[in-house]
DNA sequence: CTGTTAGCGCCTTCAC
DNA sequence: GTGAAGGCGCTAACAG
């Protein structure tokens, strides 16, 4: 194979290159005609500009990084699929990359990126990253970054988060409001602020209703099925169950519950469980789950948007927050009758 | 910002540039200890080489391309990490791109993939591929490319698949020996090399137990729980339900059981369901989804393997068609009592 | 072992 | 309106 360039371009019209450059950025003055002409041979040829080239040139590639903790839960693809369809329609490419919850990854996952001189980068932390000198160097170097749903507040860029405090604050009242007073709540790592948020919420949900807290209602477990699983196994076996869980996430939730049915233990009836963070497979489960129900793909978009505008406006990086909202979804899961 | 060049360190150190890149290509004469010292100095300097460049004139990166149709349903996301953990470890990075099952989008994603320089493309067709001409120019150049799972079988290219006919033909006999009778199969799109096989082994298991089948037993739908939802509440409305639904894939067995649960048919008493592709969720719904268990990550990892080969060894696209197997998962939505 | 030099493919200022 | 020429940052001969 032969790539052909630009050089091939201008001899086979008998014009400088310079010419053919002009013809495919048509920010300078040339003749229709010839632009005509020679988009029309480069057509024929073969020919398109090598990005790379160009990248190493201009310094800009009209790519975005996307950096993801997982995929393997619907969550973050939802998001992804957002940002990408704000960003395609700009005339913008995607890159995927997800850091398999390892923060080692995650720092390749984001050289990489830069590496390949994308535009910006949208990120979400992996369960863990804690420290944040890399993402701290970038923001230094003005480069154009987003936070989404997993942020470290003491980062000085545009974020977006759900409201965690008072969706967790809901759950947690939905539960006690069944009868309930003996609860767990299985959280995220506490470096991730959604997890300190969720927690804090489930808290303060008892304070209101006079109900006794204390940090051993909270456990600390991470993000996946196994998680929740492993944790409510264990409780199990000390004889330690309470009578609802309210669960950092869906996987979680959807963890314990297996525990429990492996152990014939009844949901609702004897335990009660509500998830976060709504995944497809909510209402499917058996009992379908209730959970708190986010606007998944419009986190994508504001992501998005936060970005975009920061490139197309030359501002990096000025703080800003954009909280989204969301409802819960009452299922069988967490209804006492 | 400044970007630190080599030249800078060059200067720095009061050397020639090329001296330094070969500090940083260790496969050049270069004495130990002026090496080391230009790559500490470099170090302090905040310099590593810029990757654009350095694909400019090597034309190749350690990048590698990664197409999926879609990353909502846990399937592809698993066969990726399988990819990922080969190719990390060769100090290669995935670039991760989905098309949304979108002939247009896919072919930007793999244009967008070459002008990247990746050294080699990994994918899985989306179901509105038809037209392979971009593929066909790929190959033709060279270019290192890997198929799994949905494939073309007309191009000349390493192919990883698993067995479907057989498979299928498993999963059906599994309903036929239950005692059911009147199957139908929610097959894929049919220019989508897999759907074909998982339908023909549906039609063979019929006549090795001498059932009458016929076309009107396969009805094409999508890969998606809508797809599988809509078309069983069609079937529900004509009055036309089967004893049993032998499913392309789990997402579209789902979407059958929720159309047959909204009205209150009873699984598998009424309707027995059987999916494909084995994902976490199948024990996690109600009842728990029989399916035909097959080796994503693994699929992930021979599909690496595959293209790894190629990169290595400067030999590309011999076709080569690596068939994995599976199991069957037996669970209560496909067995009556 | 190390320095010099010619590109990789493109963009962009400067002449004309 | 168009051509010539100098880089972007790096690698890879080719000398020494």
């Amino acid at each position: 194979m032969k790539h052909v360039t630009i050089i091939d371009v201008a001899k086979a019209l008998n014009c400088s290159i310079s010419t053919v450059s002009r013809a495919f950025n048509d920010k300078y003055d040339i003749r229709p005609e010839t632009r005509e002409k020679i988009l029309k041979v480069a057509e024929d040829m073969g020919y398109s500009p090598n990005p790379i080239a160009r990248k190493l040139k201009q310094k800009c590639s009209y790519n975005i990084g996307v950096v993801v903790p997982e995929f393997l839960n619907p969550f973050f693809p939802e998001v992804i699929i957002g940002i990408q369809d704000v960003f395609l329609k700009k005339g913008y490419q995607i890159l995927i990359m997800q850091s398999n919850e390892c923060y080692q990854t995650e720092l390749e996952n984001l050289q990489t990126l830069v590496d390949n001189f994308v535009d910006g980068i949208i990120l979400s932390l992996s369960q863990e990253s804690k420290n944040s000198n890399f993402l701290q160097k970038l923001i230094e170097k003005g480069y154009p970054l987003v936070l989404f749903n997993r942020v470290n507040e003491s980062l000085a860029v545009p974020k977006v988060v759900f409201d965690d405090y008072k969706w967790s604050f809901f759950a947690t009242e939905h539960l006690i409001q069944q009868g309930l007073t003996k609860l767990i709540h299985l959280a995220g790592p506490n470096h991730i602020n959604l997890s300190n948020s969720r927690a804090q919420g489930f808290m303060d949900a008892h304070r209101k209703h006079k109900i006794p807290v204390s940090n051993k209602n909270i456990i600390e477990t991470g993000f996946l099925v196994v998680d929740g699983e492993r944790v409510v196994a264990k409780l199990i076996s000390e004889n330690m169950l309470p009578e609802g869980f309210v669960c950092v996430n869906d996987p979680t939730a959807m963890g314990a519950m297996k525990a429990l049915k492996h152990h014939g233990i009844k949901i609702p009836k004897d335990v009660a469980v509500i998830g976060f963070s709504e995944t497809p497979m909510a209402e499917l489960i058996d009992p379908p789950l209730s959970s708190v129900k986010q606007p998944t793909y419009q986190m994508g978009e504001v992501a998005a948007e936060l970005l975009l505008k920061q490139i197309e406006s030359n501002m990096f990086n000025i703080p800003e927050t954009v909280v989204l909202s969301g409802s819960l979804s009452v299922r069988e899961s967490s209804v006492k009758r």
